[in-house]
DNA sequence: TTTTGCACTCTCATGTATAGAGTGCTAAAT
DNA sequence: ATTTAGCACTCTATACATGAGAGTGCAAAA
């Protein structure tokens, strides 16, 4: 069985209408009568023919009327259509482009380059912009430290992928002199330095049982305080993988007026779960991805797009970034920021090596 | 001149009117009228009566009618009133208390306690919290290290005021050995250790400029790597000094309705600044402090009132932690839990050391 | 195949009437 | 001197009616 709904029964008269109804939409958002689409779209036809061409267009479930009287907007298969098909992305104005790169210089450290992508992000599309951190699976030890505080605490500070730097604070049973941290560092370094992590936790365990035959002192004391140092998390990066900026645009959104469904919305920004969720989609297609309105498979988002690429270094993607807004956005604009966006974000990590 | 306004003109029976009448608009937001007051206070006067009553605390301007035919609601003047003189504060049932307590427990590090103690807030409460962090007003300098990243990147770790941990990365000229780091380290450590941040830096100074007379290369390298630590900011906690959370609670709060409303209060969060502002004229202000609506002089929070209170170590105060709601919110409810929170923090804090 | 003409539907803004709540004021009652 | 009752008045909220405007679908003509 054919199914109608194939775009290849369309034709050319039938798109070229299609699109300028979705572009018209796209521009005020009010749903698209036949007599403005007719005077639109410069095809001198009129107003009853543009009605024939729409009625079969919503046969197909690529439009929908709102009601009797109104004109018609695009389904979210519409708009699969529309951005898969009909959109011609436009080069962005290099004002725009030496903007980007401006706010990706890197000259700033990790973390605050990523932050300020994810506010540029916001700032240039108007919309919400969000950064899913590097997953950090491959999480290679290059160095561990011990710098004693007062007490018994023995802050830890743990160098991994060259990048990120972690500190963890630990309470040991007695109190260690600064030589006596350098030297269960230096032990532990020779031991563990370019090992995976998981790789060191399980070598852990495997010394403790060794432990209990050898003698060896400052072996013995290291272990211990290796166990400790891989055994309680992160202090500092509490799961902070994905970040947001611009979530009150989303407000002057006429489609997220109700107070109800922004409530919600900011909601699920605020849980990260299924954000996260959904970039983890998008993070292994390859190359740009958009999920429109439903698509996404969560109810909050009904009413959004999200329109999201993979940053990468050295042909590794590391994670994805992107823009949230209502399924009306301005996706021949937003494409091409997100999608250079990554790219230059790709530059300016790779340029910190 | 004596102010009518003066609450101790006030006869006993007007007030005790006054305080059902605020009470009853706290429960249920509508404007109460002169019939629903005279049912409710129990004093067995006419509903005529209660008009007089009420005409005269209109007059005073402790009550406002939004319209001739509503009942009648407090004015910030009338909150005022309420809450300073009114007001009786229940104690909390225990079963709260232990969760606020299980909340804080200090088995966790000092940045998850701080944002744990604001969820704990909001969700308590059912308003937005905000923590702010301790003030780094005297940062004493207690260890410095450096450590080797690949390239000529060098990790500066500085340990200050033997809580706080900052991480910076700085670009050297030349590549250190691990042990050239170790000497530069405990040459700036003899120097500098235990004096503070300000005091470091301008010591700095004063060494560049002996530098020129003499000689001594680790003294000449020390300085210039100190000069780098202590001239770029902190990357890691990047001037994050105020805790946020349930944000999202306030959308549900009828009087903020209002989308346009509700997007300025977001993005003045967003922005921290005068948040930031408002909580510092808490800190100075000894002991609890509310703003209702207009007191806080930012027009935003016009109908929110902010509960703060200080929390302190050893009588010393570290910062203020409060809840922002609407100007009708159940104070007494929400003082208690704001004091118990503040308490219980400097004991969490405390007990850390 | 396209267009014209027309009846029909639905929304939205506007106007009108009405019930309900609450007030302020005056005069009577305590 | 206070308190209360009575009453006219004001304002809101709601429901309902009305008409203009926009847009549709369909049948017949071009």
């Amino acid at each position: 069985m054919v199914s109608n709904t194939d775009s290849l029964q369309l034709s050319d008269r039938s798109l070229h209408l299609f699109k300028v109804l979705v572009e018209h939409f796209i521009q005020d958002g009010n749903p698209v009568g036949s007599r403005t689409l007719a005077k639109d779209s410069d095809m001198n036809l009129s107003p009853a023919t543009i009605r024939n061409v729409m009625a079969d267009l919503e046969d197909m479930g690529l439009l929908h009327s709102p009601h009797t009287s109104a004109g018609r907007i695009p389904t979210v298969k519409g708009y699969r259509l529309f951005v898969d098909s009909l959109l011609r992305v436009n080069d962005l104005k290099s004002a725009e482009v030496e903007k980007i790169a401006r706010e990706l210089s890197p000259a700033s450290d990790f973390s605050s380059l990523m932050k300020r992508t994810s506010t540029m992000l916001s700032d240039i599309t108007q919309l919400a912009g969000v950064v899913m951190l590097p997953r950090t699976t491959k999480s290679i030890l290059q160095h561990i430290e011990f710098l004693s505080l007062s007490g018994n605490r023995v802050l830890v500070v743990l160098i991994v992928n060259d990048r990120e730097i972690q500190n963890r604070i630990i309470n040991t049973a007695k109190t260690y002199s600064t030589s006596e941290l350098q030297e269960v560092s230096n032990y532990l370094n020779e031991l563990f330095a370019g090992k995976e992590l998981t790789q060191v936790r399980s070598s852990i365990l495997d010394e403790l049982e060794k432990m209990k035959e050898e003698v060896n002192h400052l072996m013995q004391t290291s272990i211990e305080m290796a166990q400790m140092a891989f055994g309680t998390e992160d202090s500092d990066s509490d799961s902070e993988d994905i970040l947001f900026s611009g979530q009150t645009n989303l407000m002057d959104v006429a489609e997220l007026c109700d107070v109800d469904k922004l409530k919600k919305l900011f909601n699920t920004f605020n849980q990260k779960r299924d954000i996260l969720h959904l970039l983890e989609q998008a993070i292994n297609a390859d190359g740009m991805q958009i999920f429109i309105g439903e698509e996404s498979g969560y109810e909050v988002l009904d009413s959004c797009s999200v329109v999201t690429s993979p940053y990468e270094v050295e042909g590794q993607i590391l994670g994805v970034l992107g823009v949230i807004g209502p399924t009306r956005m301005h996706y021949e604009r937003v494409i091409p920021i997100v999608d250079i966006t990554a790219k230059m974000l790709g530059v300016a990590l790779n340029s910190k090596n």
